[in-house]
DNA sequence: CATTCTGTTCGTAAATTAACGAACTATTTA
DNA sequence: TAAATAGTTCGTTAATTTACGAACAGAATG
């Protein structure tokens, strides 16, 4: 049995904050821990990017499990995943208070 | 004069978060916060990877602010750097209390 | 049914990241 | 002074990230 050096909290809180690593995406997390939801459509109108970059960025944000989106046809609403932001917070404030 | 979509702690944030990004970075920090200090020779014994790959994880860390280097020939001393972990402490509980 | 609206996916290009070994630099020790 | 130690820098390669516009897909509306 090998010895794994880094540990499991380590790689989770990497995995998070590789997803938080991009001034958008940070913009993107500060709104909608602020304001429970939003649509694709209205980040576009604010940000100086092309729809589809922001589509990307999205995609990262729910890939690191940041985010959730629900289809509200013709529009996708967005929102956090409660959970998974739950975990963070725990991990990167009790990382913080060493 | 144009309006500025993202903001300086968003900004401040990101690049935090990016150097955080990377388990072998987060192993790392949290030894670092943990201990004061350690030498790059300690940290390449228990790291499955070579020393000119954890000395560019070391840079990033440097780059980033969160951590620094002090010439103790012929090692070097990498210690936290207390002013800018401060700052991230900061920004990161209130962008997780929101 | 054609058009519009909303957002994703595709294809592409440029830049950055991650990893390694070899070569190098500076200091200490034999 | 020669050898050993500690760590950085260089050169390279492969993979990932970021960005864009064009094309596409699904639902709503005229």
């Amino acid at each position: 049995m090998v010895k794994e050096i880094l540990t499991d909290d380590q790689k989770k809180m990497a995995r998070y904050a590789k997803a938080m690593g991009h001034p958008i995406r940070m913009y993107v997390l500060e709104l909608l821990s602020k304001q429970s939801c939003c649509y694709s459509g209205d980040l576009t109108e604010d940000l100086p990017i092309a729809k589809s970059t922001l589509s990307q960025h999205l995609k990262e944000l729910k890939d690191a499990g940041f985010i959730q989106g629900e289809i509200e046809a013709p529009r996708i609403k967005y929102c956090i995943n409660k959970e998974n932001w739950k975990e963070a917070q725990i991990l990167f404030k009790k990382f913080l208070s060493i």
